[in-house]
DNA sequence: GTTCCTGCAAAAGCTTTGCAGAAGA
DNA sequence: TCTTCTGCAAAGCTTTTGCAGGAAC
């Protein structure tokens, strides 16, 4: 809770009560959510909270470095708190997005010329486990 | 033109001027252009041409495997008539999709369980040497 | 006082759906 | 005939923007 406090701060971010329960939230659920899943899941709790304001305050983690931004599919943008370097997978029918981890030091494609790499995103698709029995 | 003609009706779809126009457009611009901008340069050819042909007809080739579907930004679906294996590098600054490749025998991290990888998808974001010495 | 933040409402942008007519098998 | 395909119009969804009031510094 400090630290989310301190993160903020450092950013130049004010620790508003919705950024805190938004981060909150990515922090203690690292599912994926989407902006409507956090809103939905925090609009009882702060019954005026707008979807604006959800839009908003993840962008600004992204652009913080606070959270990642996640795109597998169009027209739904998903975000991590977990700013490491990990892969995405979705499963294309019940649609969960899991996580999987490789070494620090695995290789990545090389591309020629001068590019300027800024992030790297890997993401497959497929089926999970439970969806791959049934 | 004939290649064209016998994969469609390989995999079950009608030849029509409207999809051959498209998968043509998609064959000659290697520039992973979106619905829209194929919509806007075959109108001018194609009169009549609705946007939900464009929308239906590369639907059809990404089922049936004869294009990719790319998402790399939220809101914008791009397609690629390579469907071989490669990398693809979004310029934030002018919003140009560059190719890269890499070794069919190229590591790509595991994952641990019983998941069915069915697409692996992998792209960077950055600047383009353009772009950056600008 | 000035800047940042919230949230309502509206707009914007991309994609999908319903449906009727046309074309092909 | 029966299935597939086209395309207009409308709807659907997610995300962004304009703006006014409020809070923080």
């Amino acid at each position: 809770m400090e630290t989310i406090v301190q993160n903020f701060k450092k950013h130049d971010l004010r620790p508003s009560p919705q950024r805190m329960a938004v981060m909150k939230f990515l922090l203690v659920h690292p599912t994926h959510p989407t902006a409507e899943t956090i809103y939905t899941a925090l609009s009882p709790g702060y019954p005026t909270l707008s979807r604006t304001t959800v839009y908003q305050t993840l962008e600004k983690l992204y652009e913080t470095g606070l959270a990642q931004k996640i795109v597998i599919e169009d027209g739904e943008m998903r975000f991590d708190a977990d700013t490491s370097d990990h892969g995405h997978f979705k499963c294309v029918t019940c649609g969960e997005v899991f996580d999987f981890f490789y070494p620090a030091n695995h290789p990545f494609p090389e591309m020629e010329g001068a590019f300027e790499i800024q992030e790297k995103h890997l993401y497959y698709k497929g089926l999970c486990p439970t969806c791959k029995s049934t």
